[in-house]
DNA sequence: CACGCTTAACTCGTCATACCAGTTGAGGGT
DNA sequence: ACCCTCAACTGGTATGACGAGTTAAGCGTG
């Protein structure tokens, strides 16, 4: 009963046919996170197919998230994590920085509109708390102002606090992801000379705006941050001149 | 040179200590997209591991989009995609979505924060063509008005193109794909009798808006939008009310 | 000589079997 | 009653064989 298939859709791999079954299989018998699955020997016997094509479907749901193996027992319905899948992620978006140019502009302009949009938020939700955990993240930030890789660690708590005061998981943990992914190329230039007290200006000026419940103020702050610490908007600053004409 | 490392890292599996070794092999020898890797029995052989370790290893890496396998040739270096790995986050997200049940909610407010962000960009980069061209993707929906699915489709192509707008691919996708991912769950509010009528006017009230270049507005309009036709906030809404107390 | 078809030599896809390596729990010894 | 051992699960890896798709070389024909 898996084979006539083979007609319909054009030669579609064995082990994406079993992929299908389990997610269905998953869905219809409404298993919860942490159920446990059939081993792969008794999948085998289900489905009438090979033990490779069966281990193929569930590491193809494990990349997924969806089911979590491990070496010993029986491999489970996973727990739902963003975070996990987003770090996943990481790769995939490292390779396309690498190899395609114009993706890390687009990539540092989509942080930019995204991140205007979470300071925004953030500055219409923040309470007295908020602002004082944000305050003390800056404050932290400060005293690391000569240790390069502590400040950016610090750097990264600040605009993950801010992330926090929008008060949405899934905000925080992208913010987090797009931040890891450009890390690696501004490195350099957050180091600059200099470079340490302006951030620590700006972020004081976000800071400020955040506490006046200003989110005009704030985004603008952002804007002036982001703008200058990534550097190089070349290529969409050039693209606003021209559309300007 | 594979063995030692079990005495490093605990008893890591041999696929990913090969999904490694791959991923640095590409990055060594600066291997552009399209570029052959080598067969699997030659990297058995390099490696001095089995097939299936070198098959797992690259499975994973085509599941991260970073080599693409085809039956009958070599695996190669896949060009850089970011629609197609969102796409198999579909699943995941679907996942979550179910068995998490506030994950619908974040990711609705996620999606206003994200969007908010978005049309203030598209407010303030507008050109004549563009604003010319959502104003026929309204058009097009009203037509559509009485085909509530062509509608919905309708519906996708007018928010995709405040996207397009922005001016950023990435900014594209992302908006689609959680689209995508919240559409199954609120096509019978969209499908509320009057709901198009509502829903046409609040776009062309968007449109206004991105028209006059101005972004509060548009944000404003994209807001009142938003949480009526996803209906329910009502735990972030509970939440903020719990804020101002 | 030029063109097209056959076919051989690759490639990945799947199966079968065996064995290694963790995990678990039942049973026997204390 | 407790602990410890070990057998019986589980997934992880290796090997060899064969099926299925792709490619290109070489033969045959015009």
């Amino acid at each position: 009963m898996v084979e006539q298939r083979k007609q319909v859709v054009r030669r579609r791999k064995l082990s994406d046919e079993v992929t299908d079954l389990l997610l269905q299989r998953i869905k219809n018998d409404k298993m919860k996170p942490g159920d446990l699955l059939p081993s792969e020997r008794q999948l085998m016997e289900d489905y009438g197919v090979g033990r490779p094509a069966i281990r193929e479907a569930l590491q193809n749901l494990d990349s997924m998230g969806i089911v979590s193996i491990s070496h010993g027992e029986r491999s489970r319905v996973a727990e739902p994590d963003f975070e996990s899948i987003l770090e996943r992620l990481g790769h995939t978006t490292r390779h396309m920085l690498v190899n395609s140019p114009r993706t890390l502009d687009e990539l540092k302009h989509a942080r930019l509109v995204f991140e205007m949009g979470l300071v925004r938020e953030a500055a219409r939700r923040a309470r007295d708390g908020d602002v004082q955990r944000l305050r003390r993240r800056l404050e932290e930030q400060t005293a690391l102002v000569e240790q390069p890789s502590e400040f950016m660690r610090a750097d990264m708590a600040f605009h993950r606090e801010i992330a926090e005061i929008a008060g949405n998981p899934i905000l925080v943990t992208v913010s987090q992801a797009i931040f890891d992914w450009l890390i690696v190329f501004h490195t350099e230039l957050v180091r600059a000379p200099g470079a340490e007290s302006l951030t620590l200006q700006e972020h004081a000026d976000i800071l400020a705006a955040i506490e006046a419940r200003d989110p005009d103020a704030a985004e603008r702050a952002l804007y002036a941050h982001l703008t200058r610490a990534n550097g190089l908007y070349q290529f969409y600053e050039a693209q606003r001149k021209k559309t300007a004409e």
